[in-house]
DNA sequence: CATAAGATACCGTCTAGACGGTTTGTCAAG
DNA sequence: CTTGACAAACCGTCTAGACGGTATCTTATG
């Protein structure tokens, strides 16, 4: 009957908070540092507790997959819907995504998603998956070799932003962004 | 009194079967499978062997990183003796490393070296180091906004090869290269 | 509307095993 | 006969997860 005990009850909010805190601590101690310990302890919560919202490890960072996912999957069709032109229209919201994640919150969810996508082959067929889809879905307006391109250097761009590889300031940023446009144009 | 002990000495062959086990042990299991004990065993060494050569495991991904580099850096030196052109000499060399890479033997090593890096936050120091390095060597002749995207371009193919996300045929991977040297130039 | 009967959301303890690293010993080559 | 190149056993710590319990929440029923 310890005080833990008694407070209320808000298993959304813990679950949010386990999410959020576990991506934290990928990028502050690296992914060896997202432990059960480590992430339950860091989120107020015993490692029974974390475990009580996902079962294993793995639930975890599912769990984180499928929260990133989603809110990359909304943002993107939101993006979408205000794009007149067919051609490209998906290129251009997913370079809209990328452009947007250095001052987003996100980021740093990303981020942890990124080094479990690479580290774990269960996560990396999960992004394969992922990848497929919407090449599937959009194979009619996005799959010129400008998109194709457009795309892979906006990956790029967001592997040099995780690993702070590149420091590219605002004016080269915004230029970048305009010249791969022109490509999912073309 | 076990083989092992009985065989020909031969320590640099031996460093160099530990480090290509490292780097097909990461792909096949993960980075987390990259253990002392795992290494060691698959490349027919004790574990006190493998510490022999690398006195810890940083030391071990550490040996990756220069080697991996150092192969790196031979190729683009190489590369770059054969371009006339000074404009966008280095990022075209960066060019055909990365094209070059799905069909050499050394994509496995460049595949753990990744995972590593985004891992280890020790290895994305030394990463940026290599880069801010590059970067500042031919600020004079690559720095254009197109040798950037150019180089940004690669790095996103690069990832998708690894991640085996997309799978861009040969036809298509020809058209992009030839349009990321022309971005070199502009 | 009160309340009993679950269902849900946790807590705290425990354990088997993995992992990095140490130590001590052995053999072979120069 | 010294030294470099290993082997083998061992150790302390960390980690994922199991488990049994307790407190709060919800819902159906009288």
């Amino acid at each position: 009957m310890s005080i833990a005990h008694h407070r209320r009850k808000q298993p959304e909010l813990v679950r949010q908070q386990l999410l959020e805190v576990a991506a934290r601590l990928s990028l502050e101690l690296g992914a060896s540092g997202v432990t059960l310990d480590a992430v339950s302890q860091a989120a107020g919560v015993s490692k029974g507790g974390l475990l009580h919202h996902f079962p294993n490890k793995m639930a975890l960072l599912d769990g984180l997959f499928d929260d990133l996912t989603g809110k990359l999957d909304r943002t993107i069709a939101e993006e979408m819907r205000n794009d007149p032109v067919a051609h490209g229209r998906f290129t251009r919201a997913y370079l809209a995504c990328v452009f947007a994640l250095q001052d987003e919150t996100d980021t740093q969810g990303w981020q942890v998603l990124t080094i479990a996508l690479l580290s774990e082959p269960q996560l990396r067929a999960r992004w394969r998956l992922w990848v497929a889809d919407h090449a599937d879905e959009f194979v009619g307006t996005d799959s010129s070799v400008g998109c194709l391109l457009a795309r892979f250097a906006a990956d790029g761009l967001w592997l040099a932003d995780i690993l702070k590889s590149h420091d590219v300031d605002q004016q080269t940023r915004q230029a970048m962004r305009t010249q791969l446009v022109a490509l999912s144009l073309q």
